[in-house]
RNA sequence: GGGUCGAUAGCUCAAUGGUAGAGCAGCAUCCUUUUAAGUUGUUGGUUCCGGGUUCGAAUCCCGGUCGACCCA
């Protein structure tokens, strides 16, 4: 039916998919710009998809869709002519067209466009999905991602908030002197993180390539380079699990400063979330879509000690026996305690670390810094100078998940290089050799910091998933139609 | 990878093992300030795919595909 009216409008000579149209207006500022009490003096030029039509004979409201929202706008035979009503009237729902006209306020007190102009500009050849329901089979929600943005107002307005968010960031740290760069996806040692990589071919070198796992290894070496300040935004993948928290490819920030540590990113992770929450949501407290608790960002936010946290956990000092012969049986015990599965070749920081993700992360709903992890968790930080048995590092955790883990980053390169080398547990770095020659050359000393874009979005949205802040989330390929 | 649940008209959803329906969308009709507009009429199905049981399967069984949730 819709080809047909399109294979009669050419047959007439207009041709839909070559023609355009004027934008002197989005819908909101077309909105403002009507001068209360004095009807029809604004002209605009609008254009969106046509997404309500309540036809009344010889008249009609529809309304339209842009980027900023929709927009009534009123077509009424006498003003547009008979023949371009006639027209008009064919149009269908979901087709897209420009508008001319001025404003008005209806009956009911709604900003319109007293049409006197259209063009159509584009057909569409299938039909909308539901208008009062809107999409909600979550298959097509995520593969028909634009139909979703279409019909379901919220999903438009959180996809287009995580837009401003990362623009805010990136305001942020421009303000302070960092510079955004951009460094190699395709790497031959996938290092910077324990995970497991995407491969993929080069044909041309005859190489395998890795898909990068993280963005320290390369930052680092600009620090090396002389770039004291630096940032990327980027993807990054992981070839594990999909969860509500996990997506394979996600995006990740990651600042470098030289001449800090990680008290110094503590201050910075705070300044680009006051930030967040005073120009982009408004608010200093956002409600946790998971446990229904309202997250407040303002005021200072709670420090502790990692092994504080397990001894709380344990209910006994744990970690006074650190080091002591019967520290993995008072682990292993204490964490069947708890309830948890300890595997039989487990290293004790494997246990205690099973304690803190399982039993402890997810109660920490508030902003909290735990800081002074154990060594093992990883090689690129800087040992803490009063216990080498840990480093100087904090793990941000809000809303029961790891957002932003932060260190003072390791920069002597004897001890990167044995770091690499005694890495114990299940989790392993790949030694990246040339960034161990980078070190050697002298890196200054530096905070360096990771926050996963998708996870602070989550947050900042009251997303309940992943999937509900990546524009196309990962899913099995299937047969389109 | 394991478990649970799901897939029916373009969309949102119904349908004791017995003729597959409704609302919206579409089509036609009436209506010149509507707000999920309203009115009258009406079209529309490979019930995800492949087997099996049965006189008869959307429904029961087996296998598969895709998705959601939980667990690893």
């Amino acid at each position: 039916m819709r080809l047909k009216k399109l294979q009669d409008m050419r047959a007439g000579g207009f041709d839909p998919f070559r023609a355009n149209a004027q934008q002197t207006h989005f819908s909101d500022e077309a909105l403002k710009a009507h001068v209360d009490g004095q009807d029809n003096t604004v002209a605009v030029k609008v254009a969106g998809r046509l997404v309500v039509i309540r036809d009344m004979g010889k008249s009609q409201f529809v309304k339209i869709l842009d980027q900023q929202g929709q927009l009534q706008l009123y077509v009424k035979k006498d003003v547009i002519g008979d023949e371009a009503y006639a027209a008009f009237k064919k149009i269908d729902l979901g087709d897209i067209i420009g508008a001319e006209g001025t404003l008005f306020k209806s009956k009911t007190g709604e900003v319109t466009v007293r049409m006197e102009k259209y063009t159509l500009v584009s057909k569409a050849l299938r039909p909308l999905p539901e208008k009062w329901h809107g999409l909600t089979d979550s298959e097509q929600v995520y593969r028909q991602r634009y139909l979703d943005l279409i019909v379901n107002p919220d999903s438009r307005a959180r996809l287009m908030l995580r837009s401003r968010i990362v623009a805010s960031i990136r305001q942020t740290l421009a303000g302070r002197k960092f510079l955004e760069v951009e460094t190699p996806v395709l790497e031959g040692v996938a290092g910077g993180a324990a995970a497991r990589p995407f491969v993929t071919h080069h044909n041309a070198l005859g190489a395998d390539f890795y898909l990068r796992i993280a963005l320290e290894l390369r930052l680092k070496r600009l620090l090396v380079g002389g770039y004291d300040r630096v940032f990327e935004i980027g993807r990054i993948f992981r070839n594990e699990g999909v969860s509500r928290k996990h997506n394979p490819e996600f995006t990740m920030l990651e600042v470098y400063q030289a001449y800090s540590d990680f008290h110094g990113m503590m201050e910075l992770i705070k300044a680009i979330f006051t930030d967040l929450c005073r120009d982009v949501i408004g608010t200093f407290e956002i409600k946790h879509a998971a446990s229904g608790q309202m997250i407040n960002f303002a005021g200072d936010w709670r420090t502790v000690r990692y092994f504080d946290l397990i001894d709380e956990a344990a209910g006994f000092k744990l970690s006074a026996l650190r080091g002591a012969a019967d520290y993995p049986a008072k682990a292993t015990d204490a964490a069947q305690k708890l309830g948890l599965e300890i595997h039989a070749g487990w290293q004790p920081f494997e246990i205690v670390n099973e304690i803190f993700s399982k039993k402890i992360e997810p109660t920490l709903i508030q902003p909290t810094f735990v800081t002074h992890l154990p060594r093992e968790l990883c090689p690129l930080a800087k040992l803490n100078q009063e216990d080498s048995g840990l480093i100087d590092v904090f793990e941000l955790c809000i809303g029961g998940m790891e957002v932003a883990p932060a260190y003072s980053e390791q920069n002597d390169p004897f001890v990167q290089r044995e770091m690499f080398e005694k890495q114990a547990g299940e989790e392993q770095q790949k030694m990246d050799t040339d960034f161990l020659l980078a070190l050697e050359h002298g890196m200054p000393p530096a905070g360096g910091m990771g926050v996963g874009i998708d996870r602070l979005c989550i947050l900042l949205t009251g997303a309940e998933s992943i999937r509900d802040v990546i524009l196309f989330p990962s899913l099995r390929p299937s047969d389109a139609k």
